[in-house]
RNA sequence: GGGCGAAUAGCUCAGUUGGUUAGAGCGCCACGUUUACACCGUGGAUGUCGGGGGUUCGAGUCCCUCUUCGCCCACCA
């Protein structure tokens, strides 16, 4: 097999990605035997939305990093691959790609098309996400793939919601959304934007009246900016502490526009003695602020009502209870407000202020804070949640605190620990409706009965069709939930199905109930992933998997176990970004300790973002987002997950500039932010000026596809580059390896008998091999990479290599340097296995090939493939420090005559002599080197020894006790010299007077540890020895 | 407002428990096609470690403070 001159890593991709599926290299098997222990890896789950962009390129490479480094280990490894249907984000693109291609709203397709037309854009999404996981080289297990809405997880999401059901941790509540008046929708809150907008601030008199109604005389003044919202006033406020209105708290004031009676209640964080009249008027469906108070009130004596006047359109309602602003949009209602105060003589002016508004992102248009009924999951203790549902004593957000506390979670780094722990310790209560159609659908069932004042829970259960046929045997698929309404007007009844029962539902049907029309949270399916994928709910039979050659995924027979869960829940190590620490990692260690009793991972490692040259992370909207696989297409795929992984360290998020290249000229033209901010205007599409060649092109873009068949300036960033090169650099020592195992023969090496230079690679082979496998234990990937990166090509090829060549030119010495050479190579190539899967890959077979056994101290057959191949360990004793020493003694003597060569600008191929003066003992090192000279250097090792002085017309060199002369007759320039010299001398000086002046303070000498005061004392007994010598030489040149 | 983090060479980043006069890659300069590699080799230049104070025999590293930037949470009648 002979390797090309250069790494081909698209052939390598194609060669053994489908080797490996063919195989089934990454299928995850269970081991009952005990001989494999379990790894398991899910994957955050990407978003059905669009595409994979450089951050998800990041965590998965991390992931499969990890996943492979523990397969070569020996665990039974489990990737879990699957994707998210995340309901807003994605019916928000589908919404607004049927808008502007068709002009059509949700509305007007109605809920079932609408639905069906986002599965549809859902199968494109999810493939190309699938197919950039793959081009990635991801080695998940495709058979296992899961979404969020499929069969499998809408099963366990109904479980889910049942069991919390039951035991009363969903409860039905009040909440104030970001309401969308014209798509009359809820926005979520990451998806309104604020806008400022130029407003007004109207000051209003509110008259005081005493109980019977009749006014005081004494007026309280407040200013708002949204007078409509007077209508809805149930309370004013002031602050308990300010003296101006004091005397009125518990008194009350009559709203001037429809004359209602409303308390004056004290709440300090509601009212700001600082802010406007230091009174203000509460409005708790309509305003956040308002609202908490109400909730702060509620339960107190000085309770206050909650009244919503508003329709879901942003019109008025009745309950405003003014006939004339009934329906009247609430603008114009703020108009007509003012006017008719104005004529009460209780407007007392306006002025104009800038107001920051919330817009919806989808409409454009200011959203309104509004009160709707929600589904909510009590996160605290029973007895916490609004209304006091009976609710068994579980607290969610309380059991996963401690959890964490307890370490059976740990997070890298620790100090995310933090993050998660302050945000469940405020145990607020999580809203799981949605107002939406993608999603899972809320599974309860709701009928109100009216029409009969004096329905009791006993007759509706012995009446109905629906408890007449869930009966007796139908306990453990419904439950159900009677709200009793106050003052006769009956009662509510909401049935939760555990599955859809057919009967049951007919019977619901007939009976009047009605499905709530909302979906869930997306992050409550997600919340179950380490538990839906494994299979739970069923714990008596596997989770299906795919057949991946028929599509088909058909179901697991039923066994009496699940041995998919029982071996892999929980998990070994989460994966994931910061900023879902909360909403994604928090709920899957509730949900987990919910249902399974036991967190889902045992460790969870945060990794760093990725930003773009401006120090802004990468997003859609401000389409800095680079494609993975722009820079997979150009650099290959091993150097883009070098470079991922060489990232991915524990502190540090990183910048990652990009630029593009000049499709004319070749030259780089840096990102600027006009590029990212560039779109098509009027169909036209944005062009990139070269400023090397002044010629313009288009340029690859998140906003727009390039025309066919024009020159494109594709995105490049040479942080890339740096893995391709190292990958060239490894991939071409392989080809000078395997070129030298011409006749290898395998055989045992006696580690601790072999030349110096081959004691020397193997011993810092086992201290890299340490190192690496530590920095992976502890999520270091960078630590990982550098360290590998050093070895392979600063010790490996800078200097094992040149430093062996001869031995293969040699009979006698090339049988033990081949089994050497191989058996370090065989080790990177496993060390960088996990990081750059299929240059390995390749190498492994390219060696296999000539040297089907290999390895140290005693060869052994490969692996098939370097996928199983075990991960390398090595005595600790290989580490041999005094080897070390004595070869870096070598190296600095071999780059010593390098730079005496350069000075003098000496070709290569010029023949020098070299004489050394140093230590018997010392000398004996360098004569058994002294073929290494000649073959590095080409310098002739003429003398050395204790008694060797400096030849007259040579240059010089001082390393600790050694000094080196090289002979240059004529060539010498006695002055070039001095100046060389002079400036060694002079750091030496500086060396040593900073030493001495340490070793002087008597303080410290006192002070610090023993071995540091030791080791000043040698340096500089070292320093002036090397000073003496270099004086030496001065005085020698005159 | 609360919390977390960052600031080190032109750029992107390392820098373990404090211990020589601080490192790497890229870029830059000079030389070089020596039979693995020009995606290369050899040699070289480049720093008030954001500012100020403190602790210590000793600070890039620990403490305080200021400045700038990023992220999360809360809030903005």
């Amino acid at each position: 097999m002979d390797l090309p001159k250069q790494y081909d890593p698209a052939a390598a991709y194609d060669r053994w990605s489908e080797a490996w599926a063919e195989a089934g290299t990454f299928d995850a098997v269970p081991d009952a035997t005990g001989a494999k222990p379990p790894h398991a890896v899910m994957m955050p789950l990407p978003n059905v939305t669009g595409v994979l962009h450089l951050g998800h390129a990041l965590n998965n490479t991390i992931q499969d990093v990890l996943t492979r480094w523990r397969r070569m280990q020996g665990y039974a490894a489990l990737w879990q691959p699957g994707t998210d249907h995340a309901g807003i984000a994605t019916q928000a693109v589908v919404e607004r790609r049927m808008l502007e291609e068709e002009g059509l709203t949700r509305h007007d397709v109605g809920r079932e098309a609408l639905v069906n037309r986002i599965w549809a854009w859902k199968e494109t999404s999810e493939a190309r996400i699938v197919e950039q996981l793959k081009l990635l080289g991801a080695s998940c297990d495709f058979r296992r793939q899961r979404f969020t809405l499929d069969e499998v997880c809408s099963k366990a999401v109904r479980e889910t919601f049942f069991r919390l059901f039951k035991d009363g941790l969903i409860y039905r509540g009040k909440r104030l959304v970001n309401w969308d008046t014209y798509l009359q929708t809820a926005v979520a809150d990451d998806e309104v934007y604020e806008e400022d907008v130029n407003g007004h601030f109207w000051t209003f008199e509110y008259p005081v009246v005493d109980a019977d109604g009749t006014e005081t005389g004494e007026r309280l003044a407040l200013s708002t900016t949204r007078p409509e919202t007077m209508l809805g006033d149930t309370a004013v406020c002031v602050h308990p502490d300010d003296d101006r209105y004091k005397h009125l708290v518990g008194k009350t004031v009559r709203v001037p526009i429809n004359g209602r009676v409303v308390p004056v209640i004290a709440d300090g964080e509601l009212a700001d003695m600082e802010k406007g009249t230091g009174c203000v008027k509460v409005t708790p469906a309509h305003d956040p602020n308002d609202y908490a108070c109400w909730e702060r009130q509620r339960g107190t004596e000085t309770e206050i009502d909650i009244l919503n006047v508003m329709h879901p359109d942003g019109t008025m309602n009745a309950a405003g209870d003014v006939e004339e602003f009934i329906d009247l949009d609430r603008y114009k209602a703020r108009d007509l407000l003012v006017e008719k105060v104005s004529e009460l003589g209780l407007f007392k002016g306006v002025e104009d202020r800038v107001i920051p508004l919330k817009h919806s992102d989808r409409s454009k248009t200011p959203v309104e804070p509004y009160l709707s009924d929600q589904w909510f999951v009590r996160m605290g203790p029973a007895g916490t949640s609004p209304d006091g549902e009976k609710g068994d004593d579980f607290d969610l957000a309380g059991s996963a605190i401690d959890a964490v506390a307890e370490g059976r979670t740990e997070f890298f780094p620790p100090r995310y620990q933090q993050t998660y722990e302050s945000w469940l310790g405020e145990k607020r209560d999580w809203c799981i409706s949605r107002q939406l159609w993608w999603g899972h659908r809320i599974p309860v069932w709701r009928r109100r009965w009216t029409d009969d004042a004096v329905v009791t829970e006993e007759q509706i259960k012995t009446d109905t069709a629906t408890f007449r046929t869930a009966g007796e045997e139908k306990q453990d698929t419904y439950e159900a939930r009677f709200v009793e309404h106050p003052e006769g007007e009956g009662c509510s009844i909401f049935v939760c199905l555990r599955d859809d029962d057919a009967e049951l539902l007919k019977a619901l049907e007939a009976d009047g109930f009605e499905q709530d029309p909302d979906v869930l949270d997306t992050w409550f399916s997600s919340a179950l992933w380490p538990l839906e994928t494994l299979g739970w709910p069923d714990l008596d039979r596997d989770p299906p998997k795919k057949n991946l050659k028929s599509g088909d995924e058909p179901p697991s027979p039923v066994t009496g176990t699940n041995a998919d869960f029982d071996f892999y829940y929980p998990t070994a190590v989460l994966s994931t970004s910061r900023d879902i620490i909360t909403l994604w990692v928090a709920r899957m260690v509730v949900m987990g300790l919910y249902h399974a009793d036991e967190v889902p991972f045992k460790h969870v490692y945060i990794h760093p973002k990725i930003l773009d040259g401006f120090g802004q992370t990468m997003s859609k909207s401000k389409g800095n987002g680079v494609d993975p696989l722009d820079m997979v297409d150009r650099y290959g795929v091993d150097a883009v997950r070098f470079t991922m992984a060489g990232i991915a360290g524990d502190t540090q998020d990183v910048r990652l500039p990009v630029g593009y290249e000049c499709p004319h000229c070749g030259e780089i033209i840096p990102q600027t932010l006009e590029h990212q901010k560039a779109r098509p205007m009027g169909g036209e599409k944005p062009t990139i000026a070269c400023p090397a060649c002044g010629k313009e092109s288009q340029f690859s873009s998140p906003w727009y596809t390039p025309d066919e068949g024009v020159p494109v300036a594709r995105m490049v960033s040479e942080r890339f580059e740096a893995g391709r090169n190292f990958g060239n650099k490894l991939f071409n020592a392989a080809r000078f390896a395997i070129r030298n195992l011409e006749g290898y023969e395998p055989g045992p090496v006696d580690v601790t008998s072999l030349p110096l230079e081959d004691r020397w690679i193997v011993s810092r082979l086992a201290e890299v091999t340490a190192s690496v496998t530590d920095s992976f234990e502890g999520y270091r990937f960078d630590d990982a990479c550098r360290t590998l990166r050093d070895f392979v090509w600063n010790d490996f090829c800078d200097w094992y290599l040149e430093l062996t060549k001869p031995r293969f030119r040699d009979d006698d010495a090339c049988p033990e340097a081949q089994r050497v050479l191989v058996g370090v190579l065989d080790a990177i190539v496993r060390l960088l296995h996990p990081v750059m899967p299929f240059l390995t890959e390749e190498l492994w077979h390219a060696l296999a090939a000539v040297a089907p056994e290999r390895g140290l101290p005693s060869p052994t057959a490969a692996d098939e493939t370097c996928a199983f191949a075990p991960w390398p360990a090595f005595p600790a004793d290989w580490v041999a420090a005094d080897d070390c020493a004595r070869m870096e003694r070598l190296q600095e003597l071999i780059v010593a005559v390098r730079n005496v060569r350069a000075t003098y600008k000496i070709a290569p191929s010029a023949p020098l002599n070299l004489s050394i003066a140093c230590e018997e003992s010392v000398a004996a090192d360098i004569t058994a080197s002294a073929g290494t000279f000649e073959f590095l250097v080409k310098a002739t090792l003429a003398d050395v020894g204790p008694d060797v002085t400096r030849p007259p017309g040579s240059a010089g060199f001082t390393l600790p006790g050694v000094e080196g002369f090289v002979p240059l007759g004529d060539v010498i320039d006695v002055a070039a010299e001095k100046q060389r010299q002079e400036k060694e001398a002079k750091q030496l000086r500086g060396h040593i007077a900073g030493t001495e002046k340490r070793l002087a303070n008597e303080k410290f000498v006192a002070s610090a540890p023993p071995e540091v005061v030791q080791g000043a004392k040698d340096k500089l007994a070292e320093l002036r020895q090397q000073l003496v010598s270099v004086e030496e030489i001065l005085s020698d040149l005159g």
